[in-house]
This record gives C-alpha cells, sequence and structure tokens, in this order.
DNA sequence: TCTTAAATATGATTTTTATCATGAAATATT
DNA sequence: AATATTTCATGATAAAAATCATATTTAAGA
C-alpha cells in the first residue's frame, strides 16, 4: 500500500515535526542518522517534500529543514500524495481499471470500506496530531 | 499493500473457480488470454500455487490446471500468503520492526482495525464464495 | 567579496520485481 | 513402445524501485 519511499517521507517529516521549527533548522545529515534511512536517499525525498510545499527548507550555512506552522497543519495523505501520487492510494485492489462502486470486482465489496476508512483518518489527521501522539506517548517512532 | 504477481495470482484462481473443474482442466494459454496476464508470468505464479496445493493440476495431453472442491473451499487469503508471504500483509505500516499493541507507531492506532477487519474478510471469505458473487452478478471482473 | 556550509538538480548504480525462454518430466493416446 | 501435449523446474532478461554520487546554486559570515 506504501512504497519505501512514502515510509521513510512519513518518518522524517514526524521526525521535523518534533524536533525542528523556523528558529532550529536541521541538516539532512541530522535527519537520517536518527530515523535510519540512508542520507542521499532521504535527502531525495525532502526535496520534493520541500518542492511541493510540504516542509520548508533554506540553504547556505545555517540552513537546513524545518516544519513552519501552516506545514504541521497539513494532514498526513499530503505526504503520501507526493511520494506515491494519488493513485497508489485509491486503486482498485485488483488493480482492475474498470472496477467502480456500480461495477465492482470481486473484492471491492470485501476491502472498500475499510479502505475508504483508512483514507478518511489519514485526510484527517494532521502532522502536528501525529506528532503530538508521539509527545503524548501515546505512540513511539522507535529505530 | 498485494504485489502486481498476487493480484494476478487471484484473477487466475477466479477463473479457474469460475471456468474448471476435475472433469475440466484447462491449459495455461487458455486462462493467461482471458485474465489478461503474460502467459509466461501466470505460468509461473500457477507453478507455485500448484506446489503449495492452492490450486490442482494434472500434465500430459488431456492436462491442465483446475480447482478441486477442497480448493475451492481455501480463504482468499492463502492465495496472498504464497505469493506475497505472510509478513507483507501483516507488518506495520511503517515497516518499523519494533511497533507492536504495546509501542504502537503514529500510523498504527490510525490504520490498525481497519486492517484487522480487511484481513479477516480475507481469511473469512473463500475462493467459492468470491466465485459465486461473481456469477450472481453482484460483482465484476474485467479484463 | 571570498569562503564555507548547506540545499538542489541530475544522473549513475544497485537491488528487487516482473517478464520471458527453454529444456526436462509426466501422462494420455496411438 | 513411441509420440505428442502438457505441466514443472530453472534460469535469463527487462523494467522499475531504491540507493548512491557528484557537481551546481544559494546564503551566511568573516
Amino acid at each position: 500500500m506504501l512504497s519505501n519511499s512514502s515510509k521513510y517521507a512519513v518518518k522524517a517529516v514526524l521526525f521535523l515535526a518534533l524536533h525542528s521549527s523556523e528558529e532550529n533548522k536541521i541538516v539532512v545529515k541530522d535527519i537520517a542518522a536518527p530515523i535510519n534511512v540512508p542520507l542521499a536517499y532521504i535527502a531525495k525525498l525532502l526535496q520534493e517534500l520541500s518542492k511541493e510545499n510540504i516542509i520548508s527548507s533554506t540553504r547556505g550555512p545555517k540552513g537546513g529543514f524545518y516544519l513552519s506552522d501552516s506545514n504541521k497543519e497539513q494532514p498526513v495523505i499530503n505526504i503520501l500524495k507526493i511520494i506515491d501520487g494519488e493513485k497508489r492510494l485509491t486503486s482498485c485492489m485488483l488493480s482492475l481499471e474498470k472496477c467502480n462502486e456500480e461495477k465492482p470486482c470481486p473484492l471491492h465489496n470485501i476491502l472498500s470500506s475499510s479502505r475508504q476508512t483508512i483514507l478518511k483518518s489519514l485526510q484527517e489527521k494532521t502532522i502536528n496530531e501525529l506528532a503530538l501522539d508521539i509527545e503524548k506517548g501515546n505512540s513511539f517512532l522507535p529505530l
């Protein structure tokens, strides 16, 4: 459902949500290490996210990546849309082009409602809310 | 969530459920064409499924693939377990090894229950039941 | 204005997944 | 027994995804 890249991206953004701010930018190297993702690889993903305004960055000395307040209010699904694309999230489980509510594929009725629920959650939950869950100890981000 | 291979496998098995029986075996070529999957590729998948007793086959003239009655009573998830492996179906959405009910990752609580529901459905629904859905016109299998 | 520290852009390499090809083994028919 | 038809086993190739490398641009500070 999620690509490797998306998972890495979520981890990185969450890390920024927890540890960065406009006044406290973080260098790629210091993001890659704690979230345990290859530096050059996460660098590329961060670039994409930055270009699409999911996260913020400034270059040069004292530069780095960070999350502005408005960045933090975005729904989690925005990350996935950029990295994996809309299609991957919503396409039929059997990849049948012609599958839809009127002409459902055999798996459609079984999976559809759970799928909807998942998407709705990802739509509603903001990056900031996820970060708060971690801070409150309701969830964890090991390795 | 599902690999390409798994999707192909489900389509093939469903096709067999609808059109084959012990007395009416079907040759690979006549499976590949209607489900629109490359012949040599589906052949390999069918071999795997056959070896693991998800489907049945006999070789030589008049041979082919088919579903025995007991094959048809298996849950759909068996196909996915063979082709994708158990791990792919159940692993944490962020691929965090340490994620579990006690120490949930940030996405865990959001997604876990829907995920469970999906797995339960795939566990309970048999191949035969899916086929019946199609026969009744409750679902379709285009291309 | 020069140097340095950072992101950015681009592309190369590696690994994984998907696809294709071929020969060996098995069985039914003659 | 010989032959033809089919699955089965194995491995080769191609495509896509993941990972790595490098040169360019930007901004801060001396």
